[in-house]
RNA sequence: GGGGAUUUUCCAGAGUGGACAAAUGGAGCAGACUGUAAAUCUGUUGCCUUAUGGCUUCAUAGGUUCGAAUCCUAUAGUCCCCA
């Protein structure tokens, strides 16, 4: 039932979703009768979702440019063909909310479950408490069991935009390791790992000159007690991560097959990097948040608005879903419409993560302020009139204020330097002041070309 | 347990008594050129009512000195060697 109603709503999402396609490339009729022949196929035939698809699963993961390392491709391959496999992936509920690299594993989850495979979202609620020591230089802050479990909801919350949760099985490793006894998980599980060949991974190598405690050690064992866990408790096959979380699940799959002479595997996912080699989703301001709380839907699609031409098609394939034989033709005539593409891709991704209303307003807001100058719905800042000096307020605060520079000297010297510009007018008046019924009707504040805020009182 | 080294601004990393808000590079920000891209060039990057001015910073707490990132003592973190 629920289902059910899930594809009404998407089919409606999707709908408009092209509509917009439409406006952006003119008339694109193939995707959109792609789009429209799977999800008439997936409502006719729920359990032969997959048929739309002419691809395996695995050959579609490649071309996307999403596998990194996988134990057995063939196996798995086969696996992913003949049966219906159950597939977990971990997250470290470390922050509160996803971010863009999450993104590449909660969209790969999303087109196995499309292949129709049980996924398992494993939320790493006793692991958090630990701090994954993989490709960090410091031990990561210890959190608490509440910070922990606000987190995992905030995280269940975010999921279950993409994936269909009802179909998911969601746990919290929490629930079987901190109930563990320390003397029979050393006999049990403990005998099975070789610190020597721990320490050989990759994963503990750059950590043996900066410092690496027990307490993080032990991130591997817990991980791959998980996977066992999860193998017997849930039949689960497969794990699937980053390709930074390799070494731990291949210990995993070593682990089960010592214990349980079950046959399990690992799949590793690239990590999203950009052309130069650079982790994707970080800006100076920290990560680009799925929560729209701590990333604004607008800068949400501005990053990738605005991100570099040659990364435009890995996005395409990792980030949305879009099929490959469309992106095959994005990629021909991405010399011409390199814009118009990014455009697409920008309103594609930002869909999937905030709804295709969300999306269509970003990109109207950001047609219109890079276009022809309307600034009727550019993000709002309230002014509190608490900040005023005798009915006046300085040019630099209210940059500070709307938050486009961190502190009066910067705002001075974004001034000096031209960088801002009210409604229009170039300032070089840093002593300028403004006036409560200035703000009355808005002025509208633009840091270099990018950044731009209304402020009102 | 013993010995040694180290801790500098967002990061890397110079500075070892005054010329230090602290070289240089990276990253960021702004300007020029552009396509809301990249590359390149220029400027800028602790805070302060706008500053040939003031204030707070070089792990922390004391001390020596007219003067301390720099010397001394203690404490903490990190690394290396021996056990």
């Amino acid at each position: 039932m629920r289902a059910t109603r899930r594809c009404g709503l998407d089919i409606f999402t999707i709908f408009c979703s092209n509509i917009l396609i439409f406006k952006i490339l003119d008339a694109n009729i193939k995707t959109y009768n792609n789009i429209l022949t799977f999800y008439f196929l997936f409502l006719k035939y729920p359990e032969k979702r997959h048929c739309w698809c002419y691809m395996k699963l695995m050959e579609e993961l490649e071309a996307r440019g999403l596998l990194a390392q996988t134990s057995g491709y063939n196996e798995i391959l086969d696996l992913f063909e003949n049966e219906k496999v159950t597939v977990y992936t971990g997250f470290d509920p470390t922050g509160d909310s996803f971010h863009v690299g999450h993104l590449v594993q909660l969209l790969t989850l999303l087109r196995l479950q499309r292949f129709g495979h049980r996924i398992v979202c494993l939320f790493g609620g006793g692991t958090a408490m630990i701090g994954d020591p993989s490709a960090k230089n410091e031990m990561r802050p210890i959190l608490t069991k509440e910070t922990i479990n606000k987190n995992i909801e905030k995280f269940k919350m975010q999921a279950a935009k993409f994936l269909d949760i009802s179909q998911c099985v969601i746990l919290n490793n929490a629930e079987w390791l901190c109930g563990l006894d320390y003397i029979d998980f050393l006999r049990e599980i403990g005998i099975h790992f070789s610190v020597n060949r721990m320490l050989a991974s990759e994963c503990y190598k750059n950590r043996l000159n900066s410092g690496l405690t027990f307490f993080e050690l032990n991130y591997m064992l817990m991980q791959s007690y998980d996977f066992l866990i999860l193998n017997k408790n849930y039949d689960c096959q497969v794990q699937i991560g980053g390709s930074d979380q390799w070494s731990n699940m291949l210990a995993g799959v070593e682990l089960i097959r010592k214990k349980n002479k079950n046959k399990t595997y690992a799949i590793s996912t690239n990590l999203l990097t950009t052309s130069d080699g650079r982790k994707m989703g970080k800006t100076e301001k920290g990560a680009i948040w799925l929560d729209s709380q701590k990333t604004s839907i607008y800068d949400f699609y501005q990053y990738f608005r605005n991100i570099d031409d040659g990364d435009v098609i890995k996005c395409f394939k990792m980030l949305t879903m879009i099929s490959l034989e469309d992106i095959e033709n994005y990629e021909c005539d991405i010399e011409k419409n390199t814009n118009e593409l990014k455009e697409l891709m920008a309103f594609e991704i930002t869909s999937l993560v905030h709804g295709c209303e969300e999306a269509s307003k970003a990109l109207d807001v950001s047609r219109k302020i890079f276009g022809k100058k309307d600034y009727e719905q550019v993000p709002q800042v309230n002014i509190k009139y608490d900040f005023f000096k005798n009915d006046e307020i300085k040019i630099t605060d209210l940059i500070r204020l709307s938050g486009l520079s961190k502190s009066n000297s910067e705002s001075l010297r974004l001034i000096k330097q031209g960088g801002i510009t009210i409604n229009d007018l170039v300032i070089t008046d840093y002593g300028k002041c403004f006036k409560e019924e200035d703000l009355k009707n808005g002025i509208v504040i633009k840091k270099g070309k990018k950044r731009i805020i209304k402020c009102v009182i």
